[in-house]
DNA sequence: CCGGATCCGATTCGATACTG
DNA sequence: CAGTATCGAATCGGATCCGG
């Protein structure tokens, strides 16, 4: 009668394998994306800079089997195949979100600590 | 005198590149480790369940070079080696913590539709 | 004995070419 | 247009070794 009780920590526990799926950039910018409403293949392509299609298709693939997004195609010619979130994936939208505007906001302090861990010229030692 | 706008949909911009880092399940699992307060290397280990010396290694490197995490070497034997979370890393733990807690929240959501999915006959198509 | 460096196999990535 | 196929290239990750 126990629920079970998950733990991202262990190695075995399925939620592990979960979050590496959406611990990933892809997976990350293809929810954010698709934030703003339901988008075509070709419409994800744009939107995500740099992605190829082998990628998206993998990854769109992965995230429809988790019930993350939604497929739709439509028997036409050419191929029409829109992309939408599903109530489980709307709520991966704030966290994913947050880490994208946690990238932007704080990027100038990445770069300058990179700067710094460049040009320093050891590592600090304490006796 | 324009602030830089920094996008993450954009392939080149470097918070595409802060982005790729942290969208990381190690990295996400070692700052969660990390927020409790400043822990050894072994330590870490015990915690994030299946990590290897080697990936921890890598991933601590990155992140103290990234203004992450500060790392403290102390001179004894057999060697110390102590990792805390910078001001910058904490602001990290939300969004992180916020995605390893979804992963938890929602696996079971997850493995039912993934079990839905793969008993699934076809896709569904529209006309 | 701890932190981590090295080596090397496994997985993932991505560009190109091709199909319904 | 929305994929799949294929195949080097790059990255990841695990076993093992090493210095202090």
């Amino acid at each position: 009668m126990d629920a079970p009780v998950w733990n991202i920590m262990v190695a075995t526990c399925p939620s592990r394998t979960s979050l590496a799926k959406i611990a990933n950039k892809w997976t990350a910018m293809i929810v954010i994306a698709l934030s703003k409403g339901s988008l075509r293949f070709g419409e994800i392509r744009e939107e995500v800079d740099g992605i190829s299609g082998k990628v998206l298709a993998d990854t769109l693939r992965d995230l429809e089997r988790d019930g993350i997004v939604e497929r739709t195609a439509y028997n036409q010619m050419p191929p029409r195949v829109e992309y939408e979130l599903t109530a489980l994936g709307r709520s991966l939208r704030e966290p994913l979100t947050a880490l994208g505007r946690w990238a932007e906001e704080h990027i100038s302090e990445v770069l300058d600590a990179r700067d710094a861990y460049d040009e320093r010229p050891g590592t600090r030692v304490l006796p």
